[in-house]
DNA sequence: GATGCTATCGCAACCAATTGCAATAAGGGT
DNA sequence: ACCCTTATTGCAATTGGTTGCGATAGCATC
């Protein structure tokens, strides 16, 4: 049996589609051409963009419209940014989550050996399947909790102390 | 030394903010007394409509940007929902984040005694901070795992219905 | 009570994303 | 090559939230 790598996936797309009685069009062409060049993480605005750059008529609903599709075949994977905005996950091979410094605003990924102890603690307590992919952690990196203390919202204390009642 | 509860919080936020320079105004009174209403969780718009109810003059911008101050106070918190929509705490007593099925679109509470593996092995593995209560984990719950298999998973089979014209 | 500094307001424009709808065009069948 | 069904597109409008900026108004001081 053949696996498919990264490189075969894209130009079966097509027959994918047709597979589901969906369609083949310039547009989803487009998309797909800029995916397969896009490596990790990107953002919906971003991907609308460098469609654009391909072809300039490229229009957003269109775009996110075919996400929502490729999503469906497992092609891409979207979750959302620390600031709420979506992101995507270009064929993620290895399910993963994010880990996003409000401090630095660096990210890293987060795989599921790390992500376990959460994950399985879900499960055998609530029997919760958590979808690691969608999920961004925010918090605070280890060089950012060493240097300044702060300079905004995080870690401000809060000044009240839950009531003993 | 006296523990303030909950009910003592609020009239007090109108020194809190004169201690640091920063202004009372009838926009802020409004909020603080709608949130002083509100038990939970809400989303922006929610709280911006709230306002209206009390004054109808209310501004979103006003609004926003008056929570990002009070988030500074800590008197409330915020977070993302499972769609990135902003989602906020109202004088979050316990850290917690959230965990929101994608099937049936439940959320639950999960407390740090429960995230405690993932916290503390991000702690021990890369000296990260989680900030659980900007957190919200979205997966599948117990009964939609039993229930049928999705419609919105990777690999899955699309389900295409054609319009009913 | 008037003055002055400046935090805050409200507006309008903007960004990211979503949706309803009429027009277009894939692509299977003949 | 032509039809016909219906998936898909593009537009325009909507939602949720943010931002720059001139005008307003807290509030500490006199």
């Amino acid at each position: 049996m053949t696996i498919a790598g990264r490189r075969d996936v894209w130009p079966l797309v097509r027959e994918r589609l047709r597979a589901r009685g969906l369609r083949w069009t310039p547009q989803r062409r487009t998309l797909v051409e800029v995916l397969s060049r896009t490596d990790g993480h990107v953002t919906g605005s971003e991907l609308v963009e460098r469609c654009r750059a391909v072809d300039p008529e490229t229009t957003p609903s269109t775009v996110y419209r075919t996400l929502d599709v490729l999503e469906q075949l497992g092609l891409v994977r979207h979750g959302h940014g620390p600031d709420g905005r979506e992101e995507f996950h270009v064929l993620p091979q290895v399910e993963h989550g994010h880990l996003h410094c409000s401090g630095c605003g660096s990210t890293w990924e987060v795989d599921s050996d790390e992500a376990a102890a959460l994950v399985d603690a879900l499960r055998a307590s609530r029997g919760f399947d958590v979808d690691l992919s969608h999920v961004t952690i925010v918090g605070r990196c280890a060089s950012c909790q060493t240097a300044r203390v702060d300079q905004s919202t995080v870690g401000t204390p809060m000044m009240w102390k839950p009531p003993s009642t």
